[in-house]
RNA sequence: GGGGCUGUGGGGUAGCUUGGUAUCCUACGGGCUUUGGGAGCCUGAGACCCCGGUUCAAAUCCGGGCAGCCCCA
């Protein structure tokens, strides 16, 4: 069959594959709304599982709040509402009567959580207080939507957190990114992560701090964001404590945006001409079996497959009689499944086992030296996964040393000074945007003045 | 925000210019035969995005809607 190569055809490769391996079926009439199937839904909350847990490690817990939200609820927050009013769905009626509060269906969920938090919220005791919750969120896109990467229903995993000063909220931002950290080395992903220009911070937030990853064809993408909010949201919805000395003091507030963008990543970052590669920790499949007929192979496979299943792995035995072993190969290559065993009649005989990599090469070994060492064969394989990741993107992000270079189509690094004219300039001659500022410091490549390490791209 | 392209069985397509019988591949059901890198034969079922217009007649022409894709800002 001809495919694509997501080196060089990006867009048709990416939106053949996830379809052809089940991530998403795309035939749902209605623009931005994603069907997951089985394969697609249990990747995504194997990716959950793996978020829950980094987040309470940290200490946070999962709520669950209301999908809509009153109109007057909403309109609190004055730049969060100028930022969300022409991108939210309204419910207008109940049946057949106009409500007589209009409803927002939950952009985000802000504006749901803060009237009953500031009930939560009476003394210093209180606080801190961290919260997260994975729900669906919807957004009226008007731009092309894109399976994973711009949607409007959103898979939202959205972290809330109330603090006694802005202090420890800034911790809370230093544990948020080492949340981020472990989430994206579980799905192999690397990433740039730096505080975002004043223009492009979340409306309402006093500063945003941003991860994009970097896809073959050279846009990035956002994956993650954490903002810090101060009290600006803690004002209007009233989120007020007594602190140690009896002063009723106002709240600082951080939030925690991740999202299944985390699944364009993984197709996109990993991906090659075969297909798929998912990272063994969340794979929905970590290792199939693939029998090749003939004498006692198939309960010589079943054996090995019950001993890996007691182990918690995710094993699948490919007892489909209707396909060859090469069909099914390709097949399970396709869907990205990390580690393969075939099991034929040499292994039975000899008692080994022959395993092959999704990252690459087969081995024949004994059948108790495999369950042994089977879980290092997954790490092994889930670190070649990152480290290819890493050094794919950074050969993607060049230095940029004047605006008068050859512009190509992927991201670069510059020196910016911080003002809204230059960037205005560096964002006209490169026709790329600036996502964030990093570590490092050197002259503007506008004005010359000091400026902070830079990163700018094209953006999806 | 602006411009362009496209909607034909489950998926991919031919047919559209010049209106009249819808092509092939793949996947799917049944049967036989096969299986160490995408097997073969027989057989069956399955489609013109929606609404309106023009016409004796529309997949084909026109208008609108919905959906998908590409490029530019």
């Amino acid at each position: 069959m001809a495919k694509e190569d997501p080196e060089t055809n990006f867009s048709e490769w990416y939106n053949d594959i996830i379809e052809r391996t089940g991530l998403t079926d795309k035939r749902y009439p209605v623009k931005g709304l994603n069907v997951w199937p089985p394969y697609g839904w249990k990747l995504m909350r194997l990716i959950d599982e793996r978020i829950r847990k980094h987040f309470e490690d940290f200490g946070y817990q999962e709520v669950y709040f209301p999908s809509l939200i009153p109109k007057s609820q909403f309109n609190k927050e004055a730049e969060h509402i100028k930022g969300f009013t022409s991108e939210v769905y309204w419910i207008t009626k109940g049946g057949d009567t106009e409500l007589d509060e209009q409803l927002v269906l939950r952009p985000t969920s802000e504006t749901a959580m803060y009237p009953i938090f500031s009930l939560w919220i009476r003394s210093h005791a209180d606080l801190p207080l961290r919260t997260y919750q994975i729900v669906n969120v919807f957004r009226y896109e008007t731009k092309q939507t894109r399976t994973f990467i711009r949607v409007r229903e959103i898979h939202f995993i959205e972290g809330h957190t109330v603090h006694d000063s802005y202090e420890d909220a800034e911790r809370q931002i230093a544990d948020d990114m080492e949340i981020w950290r472990r989430v994206a080395e579980d799905i192999a992903v690397p990433y740039i992560m730096g505080r975002r220009p004043d223009w492009d911070k979340f409306p309402g937030a006093y500063y945003t701090i941003g991860a994009d990853t970097f896809f073959p064809s050279g846009r990035s993408l956002q994956i993650a964001t954490i903002h810090q909010y101060r009290d600006n949201f803690a004002k209007p919805y009233e989120i007020k404590f007594v602190d140690e000395n009896g002063n009723i003091k106002y709240a600082h507030q951080t939030t925690f945006g991740i999202s299944e963008r985390l699944i364009a990543s993984i197709v996109g970052i990993h991906g090659d001409k075969k297909g798929l590669i998912i990272p063994p920790r969340v794979a929905p499949i970590q290792i199939v079996i693939v029998p090749i007929p003939g004498e006692g192979v198939m309960e010589y496979s079943r054996e090995i497959f019950k001993v890996l299943d007691q182990m918690k792995i995710r094993v699948r035995l490919d007892e489909r009689d209707q396909y060859t072993p090469g069909w099914k190969f390709n097949d399970w290559e396709e869907k990205g499944v990390p580690l393969r065993l075939e099991i034929g009649k040499k292994e039975v005989s000899e008692k080994k086992v022959t395993y092959a990599k999704r990252t690459g090469g087969k081995v024949s070994i004994a059948r108790e030296e495999f369950l042994s060492k089977v879980n290092s064969i997954l790490e092994e394989i889930q670190s070649e996964i990152y480290s290819r990741a890493k050094e794919r993107i950074n050969a993607y992000i060049k230095p940029l040393k004047s605006l008068e270079e050859e512009m190509d189509f992927y991201p670069n690094y510059v020196y910016w000074c911080g003002e809204k004219q230059c960037a205005d300039v560096i964002e006209e001659k490169t026709g790329k945007s600036l996502l964030s500022t990093t570590e490092g410091s050197g002259k503007c490549i506008v004005c010359g003045k000091e400026g902070k390490k830079t990163i700018i791209s094209k953006k999806y």
